[in-house]
DNA sequence: CCACAGGACGGCT
DNA sequence: AGCCGTCCTGTG
C-alpha cells in the first residue's frame, strides 16, 4: 500500500507506512533534539518547527501540522521518498550478519537534518554519552537560539552560526560541552564566515567533502562521516565508532583493526549503502552487545 | 573515593 | 603510518 497523507482537523495521519519505525529512527543516535514522551510518542523540534509524533503499527499521526508542513520538512526529514526494503534486501543477501542486524530494527530511517546543526551536534558527540550529548544542545539553544510556541510549551531552534560565532568561550563553556567549546566557537566563526551547504559537499565528491568537514576544529574522521551521513549528502558515509569497531571486528573481521582499515573494508563490502548498513549495525550493536 | 565511557588532537616514534 | 596522553562531564 502507498503513503497517505491526509490532514485531519490540526493534524496530519500518515496510513500505509513501511520501513518506518519512530523508535528506531528517534534512538539509534542519529540526532539528538528528541524527547520521549511514551511508547511510540516523541516530540522534537527542526529548523523552527515543532512535532509531536505518535506512531500506532503502520499509521502515525504528527499533531499540531499541517499537510504542507509535512511535505515541505518532514517528509524530506523523514528520508520518505528513499525505498528501505529495496535497501535491506540489497545488503542482507548473501550476508546473514546484515540480515540479523537489519531485521532487528527494519525501521530505521537516516535522517536528512541541517548541516550546521549536523556538524555541532557531532563535534559535541566526540568522548560523550547519548544524554550528555542531548543536554549540552538543549543548553546551547536555550542560550543562542530563538524560541517558539507549541502547544503551549517554549522550544528553541538549533542556533544560527553567527550566534555561536559571536559567543564567547566563556559563555558557551556554560553548555557544559567541556574541552569541546572551542571547537564550537572556532568551527562557528569559520563557517559564519564561509558558509557551506548540502548541495556544495554533494557538488565536491564524497573524498573532497570528507577534506573540507575535517578542516573544521574538533572534526576527525568519524565526526566528519557522521555528518555527511546524516545531513543526506552521502549514503556511503560510514562512521566508524567503538561500537562498529567492536562489531565489525567480532562478526566480519575476526580480529583486530583500526578504524581506518574497517572504514575501508566497509567502503568495499557496502559501496554506496555504506550508510545504511552501519545504521543497523550500530543499532544492533548498542541494543546487544 | 576511584574506574570507566566516549573521539580529536598533537607530540612522539 | 601508528601509538598514546590529554581534554570534560556524567554515571556506577
Amino acid at each position: 500500500m502507498a503513503l497517505q497523507i491526509i490532514q485531519q482537523g490540526h493534524n496530519t495521519v500518515l496510513k500505509g507506512l513501511e520501513n518506518f519505525d519512530i523508535k528506531s529512527i528517534l534512538e539509534c543516535g542519529q540526532c539528538f533534539r528528541w524527547d520521549k514522551n511514551g511508547e511510540n510518542d516523541y516530540t522534537g523540534i527542526v529548523k523552527d518547527k515543532v512535532a509531536r509524533i505518535v506512531q500506532n503499527g503502520s499509521s502515525a499521526v504528527f499533531h499540531d501540522c499541517i499537510q504542507q508542513d509535512f511535505v515541505d520538512l518532514w517528509y524530506k526529514y523523514f528520508d520518505m521518498e528513499t525505498d528501505y526494503k529495496g535497501i535491506i534486501d540489497s545488503i542482507s543477501i548473501n550476508d546473514p550478519i546484515m540480515k540479523t542486524a537489519s531485521d532487528f530494527a527494519p525501521g530505521i530511517r537516516i535522517l536528512r537534518q541541517p548541516l550546521f546543526e549536523t556538524l555541532i551536534t557531532f563535534i559535541i558527540s566526540a568522548n560523550n554519552s547519548i544524554p550528555n550529548i542531548k543536554r549540552v544542545v538543549a543548553r546551547l539553544s536555550k542560550m543562542y537560539g530563538s524560541s517558539l510556541l507549541y502547544e503551549g510549551k517554549e522550544f528553541y531552534k538549533f542556533p544560527e552560526p553567527a550566534a555561536l560565532a559571536n559567543a564567547t568561550l566563556e559563555e558557551i563553556s556554560m553548555s557544559k560541552a567541556g574541552f569541546r567549546s572551542k571547537y564550537i566557537k572556532k568551527t562557528a566563526i569559520e563557517f559564519n564566515s564561509n558558509p557551506l551547504k548540502v548541495d556544495d559537499l554533494k557538488s565536491i565528491g564524497y573524498a573532497e567533502a570528507k577534506n573540507t568537514l575535517m578542516k573544521y576544529n574538533g572534526v576527525g574522521a568519524k565526526v566528519a562521516d557522521c555528518t555527511l551521513l546524516f545531513c543526506g549528502a552521502y549514503t556511503n558515509a560510514f562512521p566508524v565508532d567503538t561500537w562498529v569497531k567492536k562489531i565489525m571486528e567480532e562478526l566480519y573481521l575476526k580480529k583486530d583493526m583500526s578504524l581506518r582499515k574497517i572504514g575501508e573494508y566497509a567502503d568495499n563490502k557496502f559501496g554506496e549503502l555504506g550508510g545504511y548498513a552501519q545504521q543497523y549495525l550500530f543499532y544492533y550493536a548498542r541494543s546487544n552487545m
